[in-house]
DNA sequence: TTGTAAGCGTTATCAT
DNA sequence: ATGATAACGCTTACAA
């Protein structure tokens, strides 16, 4: 009898188990863009375990609206997914939050299971890097590099994300007795380390080393300046942080945020069909300081 | 009556609707790889018009296998999508090519909307760019600066894509006059790249320009050949075919292909609800050829 | 253990 | 027009 069924090529219908269970086998994943590559790696992640247990990844790129943020999840909630993760950072200044955090409830009341993987004004399971001490870290080996002029390209305004990282930096430079004020508005996109470059161009003297707040910026950063003949590493250094691969290829100095590893982890949690007992409400992965080519000890430094 | 509907919060289930129209407002997305930009643009084209009419796009990674593919293909069934859009090309040696055959078949019964974005081995919609002629006018472009010597990097083998611009460059070599015998194997990512360009360098002597099949194995090239010492574009030049947001970071002359132009194609063809009279089954795309910093005209040559 | 019936939340059909 | 009802294809609870 079940034979011939498979024979057949019969499968279940997904859409009358869901409607019934009240449970699809959908996971959502909420991201800025999908072509940002940190957050392509995050959702390959929650793909690749999502897809292995036979549920669908949607992904929603909302280019950071929370009304976008809560369109989409209106629209997945309609098919009642598993669980949805958000990987994208929460800001401080949010109307919609109270509307985002109620709908988020709202899912959760219902079933849902929601991870973020980065800081947000809801209540949820999170999955997250301490990225204060990531920026604290690649800070710091920049000043045991010996440079002392250091430049922060800060990330996107009011995302706690970037401003984790700022204060990683600040309290880097601070406790090595350095000013932390030479610090520049960004955003988390190629364009902002372009223009935040320009000014570092501009003014005089040239710092020793850049932080910047991610890599795209970085990247920005340093395409930049060599275009206008400053020698990266020789006259300063530039480092990001993320680890993307794009990180790689042009031989980026950064911290090696754990993206994927961050995607399989929220996965997992969603399709755990048991319950597995306790779990802790937030997990910290780990990072690590990747050096590369972009990074060398200050000119005239014993290092 | 609706009234209170409404400020309550209420929404049709999705589920439901889908199982009684045997059709969910769903589009599946099968790529390589969701982290490749070529695949992520494409991705955000279906996703902006898909997610503007409410649908879901679920992505599937294949990693390029036949297989894997005929998995995602069997998952999306099971929800009754609108449609799925094949972003990747098919390739010769397929083994499970009849089983993926029948199983979209099988979905296009039911009523499911396929469209293709590159060559593929069965009857569907499809929405392309001529890559032959692509390859043809980049290479014609290198000629016109003066290069004679030119190197062509393959894309993976077997794809149909890899094939197309291969005889692309071929064309426009031969037709010049020109040998267009200095090929290298290679693949469409980074590390094919490196390899083709290290390959490169061990052989003397060294090409006036060299032809990547993407973006990604230019960069490759590129970054390979820089650390090396060879100036680029000063005395080889280094082109690619894509467009991806990469090939702007790092100043790449390339042939911009309308990745997200042809994703909002393919969607907007899905959720189409009232099939508009005739539509053709084969659109064709414009490209462009996107000079940049990495081609300069033959040292010695009066161009 | 095996079978039967109820119900999930819609759309669609058919009387009224 | 308006309203009741069957059916979509499953799961699950309950009866045999």
């Amino acid at each position: 009898v079940l034979a011939v069924a498979t024979e057949l090529g019969y499968s279940p219908s997904a859409l009358a188990r869901a409607l019934v269970t009240r449970k699809s086998r959908i996971v959502g994943v909420v991201v800025d863009d999908i072509v940002d590559p940190h957050f392509a790696e995050i959702v390959r992640g929650v793909e690749d375990v999502a897809g292995g247990h036979r549920y669908l990844t949607a992904i929603c790129s909302t280019d950071r609206s929370t009304t976008a943020e809560l369109e989409h999840v209106r629209a997945l909630r309609d098919y009642h997914p598993a669980g949805v993760v958000f990987a994208s950072s929460g800001h401080a200044d949010d109307a919609s939050a109270h509307s985002l955090g109620a709908a988020v409830a709202e899912m959760q009341r219902h079933g849902c299971v929601v991870v973020a993987l980065a800081p947000r004004q809801f209540e949820c399971i999170s999955a997250v890097v301490d990225n204060e001490a990531a920026a604290y870290d690649i800070t710091s080996y920049l000043i045991s590099l010996g440079h002392r002029r250091i430049a922060f390209v800060e990330g996107t305004a009011g995302l706690f994300t970037s401003q984790r990282r700022l204060v990683g930096f600040t309290h880097a430079m601070a406790g090595a007795g350095l000013s932390p004020k030479l610090c520049f508005d960004g955003g988390f996109d190629y364009e902002s380390g372009r223009n935040a470059a320009l000014k570092v161009l501009a003014s005089t003297p040239l710092p020793d080393a850049i932080v910047a707040a991610n890599d795209a910026v970085a990247i920005g950063v340093l395409m930049t300046l060599r275009q206008a003949g400053v020698d990266v590493p020789g006259r300063v250094s530039v480092v990001g942080i993320d680890g993307t691969l794009l990180a790689a290829f042009v031989e980026l100095t950064t911290v090696k945020v754990p993206l994927y590893d961050l995607g399989v982890l929220a996965a997992r949690i969603i399709v755990a069909e048991h319950g597995e007992g306790a779990r802790p409400d937030t997990l910290t992965l780990p990072y690590k300081v990747t050096l590369r080519g972009t990074s060398a000890p200050r000119p005239g430094n014993a290092c």
